[in-house]
DNA sequence: AGCGAACATCGACGGTTGTCAATGTCTATG
DNA sequence: CATAGACATTGACAACCGTCGATGTTCGCT
């Protein structure tokens, strides 16, 4: 799948302060609406939330079950959606995965966001 | 309903970057989780980035039927829906009802996503 | 080789969501 | 007052989503 995030696309870096210029075609809208999916869900804001917090910066599966208090394979479900849109990467060393922050992942949909 | 977007709430006003200090609770990731919901769609990006796009700064319901291809009733839901998040506000004048952007709706939306 | 631990995948189930047609409400106008 | 137009609300339906238990896969250890 591999939900292409960082489009950025149609390129000008002016700065537009708040909103923007031409409204934004079928594409675009779906692609972005695609990746505001990934994070628009509380459990998965907080496992990004518990990434980003800690100290290594990568954490494994298996210290994220019990802070959000849901089952192993639930857990490994929101991981996937997330990797798969661009905001957490995965790393597998020996019997552990260890997941952590794309780096410029959230704030480059932050600035899609704000770019309506 | 209302959603209670601009919360910003922990208060410190601290700038961090990309990532921050502590996880999110539950709370907090339910009300940016119900926030970002709402913008978590293509045809309500495509509403957002029109009335956005708009020399007046407002845009009637009649007027955005068109462009999204959708019948009324499905676009008066969705605004809806964007009201109710404080992304955007209504405003009925005369038999037309006029959309507009809440001013920090958007960008507050995007900074709360990008400090996780 | 065999076993256990960590994680991913599968199948299923209930709840949510986007969409529409039909209807209701309000306003301006003849 | 009656009529037409602009928009909101309702009810219904299909599609999607979050969750779980069960199972599969891979790795490290004895």
């Amino acid at each position: 799948m591999a939900v292409t995030l960082l489009e950025t696309t149609v390129s000008d870096a002016c700065c537009a302060p708040t909103s923007s210029r031409e409204p934004l075609g079928a594409s675009q809208a779906d692609s972005l609406a695609h990746a505001l999916k990934a994070i628009a869900d509380p459990t998965r804001l907080r496992l990004v939330s518990i990434i980003a917090a800690s100290t290594e910066g990568e954490v494994c599966v298996c210290d994220l079950t019990d802070p959000v208090g849901l089952s192993q394979p639930t857990v490994s479900h929101h991981l996937k959606v997330l990797v798969d849109a661009g905001i957490l990467s995965r790393e597998k060393r020996g019997t552990w995965a260890y997941y952590s922050l794309v780096p410029g992942g959230l704030s480059s949909l932050a600035t899609q966001v704000a770019g309506v």
